[in-house]
DNA sequence: CTCTCCCACATTGTGCACAATCTGGCTGGT
DNA sequence: ACCAGCCAGATTGTGCACAATGTGGGAGAG
């Protein structure tokens, strides 16, 4: 199990202790974000500790913040391992991605035309960014700004909360194409933003919600969601918690 | 600050110790939503940890996992607060729940007609409850039985991500509730949730969405939203993470 | 040779002691 | 009288030592 080293290593004096914290939530987020950390992997506290050059307990604090947000999964007794969400899981994330994002797009379309110039030239910076790495078949980099993208309009829409709520649902379809994607790699998305931004510049009403939910679908289709599960569940792990 | 005692303190052995922790978990929760925390309340650490007869360790667990939900506001070195949503929050999370909320209705639209006759069973049900607590003005019930209503529209709905977001939404919104609520007592909403099962078991289509989005506009139209927060900010608290 | 039991090791869980920080009041000076 | 600075008490933050638990391998019997 490798982990991308932290940026620097605990040298200057941290301005803040929990900015420690945070950094350290982002560096492992990124890392199962862009599947350097495939589902399952364990996480064991003493490397993580060693890693990033902070106390165990310190870890131990983050990987509890990263299981509230179901990134990683804890096992009384055994450690934590990053998430490997179930097909049920992954369609339910599907759905309510759907759901709040449907809703993103239409008040994006409900706001009042033409669009804040800034707001369009920051999708198509962002646009610009996601084709240079299709070009350059950058795949950890496209998953990345693929998120990114998606985040970016909840931001414009003017919800945090939702916004927030996003965020997590953003990762865990993350986890759930690492975990149920099909051999035939697929073309990413790349294309459909770019339609995405042309249907918000233009003025069709519906058609940037319509083409979102589109989109969304369009990603689950390429998983394959219904053979079922070849690894063996892990009984001892799903009963630690019923009675003797 | 009182919370209502733990059922048994810490007698029996407990069957696993993460238990411990979602009970505790649930007493503090249900004490907030149902107001007798109120927002800004202090939660000190000692306090709790010998109210609950547990080590200080696993209060600051427990309260590390409500701040994650927002329900608590940790500030470094400060300690733990039942949170304040600000005028904006509280404006987000209905926002929040409108759109969540109106997904799970239409879902819900969607089901082949009959429903399931226990599904409308266990909605009538619990429907007496709530107006039992009318009548006898019980309004900690009321509030309690408000929300398990909402919840288990969702958890008929089979979505049990979406659910999972929708119980936090629910929490925050008694947070913003108990935070701006105007002075003049409002009639509770038994007799919507009423109507709402009135719309779900008939078969005029879309009408159940409609009205949800309606009631929790009502809920929101309640609120006092509007005039400027009195409380003075913490600025400490607020810039706490800021460089120096 | 295989299967079972058991033990040693590795890893996680917990309480405690001490360090760091904040609050509120007190004191001394102007 | 008022204000600044400071000190004591209280509260939170952190590292460490040890306890509890799970895992894998090896020994011994059949």
């Amino acid at each position: 199990m490798t982990i991308a080293a932290p940026a620097k290593p605990a040298r200057r004096a941290p301005r803040s202790r929990s900015s420690a914290e945070t950094r350290i939530v982002r560096s492992i987020g990124e890392a199962i974000a862009d599947r350097r950390l495939p589902p399952g992997t364990k996480l064991t506290e003493e490397s993580l500790a060693e890693i990033f050059g902070v106390s165990r307990e310190r870890v131990r604090k983050v990987l509890l913040l990263l299981a509230q947000r179901r990134v990683v999964t804890l096992i009384p007794n055994r450690g934590a391992f990053v998430a490997k969400p179930t097909a049920r899981e992954a369609r339910e994330v599907f759905e309510a991605r759907r759901v709040i994002e449907r809703s993103i797009m239409e008040r994006l379309e409900g706001m009042p035309r033409p669009l804040p110039a800034e707001m369009l030239a920051r999708l198509r910076d962002h646009e610009t960014l996601e084709d240079a790495a299709e070009q350059a078949a950058d795949r950890k980099a496209m998953i990345r700004l693929s998120g990114q993208f998606h985040l970016l309009l909840a931001e414009f829409a003017g919800n945090a909360t939702l916004a927030g709520i996003l965020a997590d649902l953003i990762d865990r379809s993350g986890l759930a194409i690492a975990a149920f994607e099909r051999q035939s790699s697929h073309t990413c998305s790349a294309e459909d933003h770019r339609r995405l931004i042309a249907a918000l510049a233009g003025n069709a009403p519906g058609e940037a919600a319509a083409l979102m939910i589109a989109h969304l679908d369009a990603v689950e289709r390429q998983l394959d969601l219904d053979t079922k599960p070849e690894t063996r569940i892990d009984l001892k792990a799903i009963f630690a918690d019923e009675p003797a």
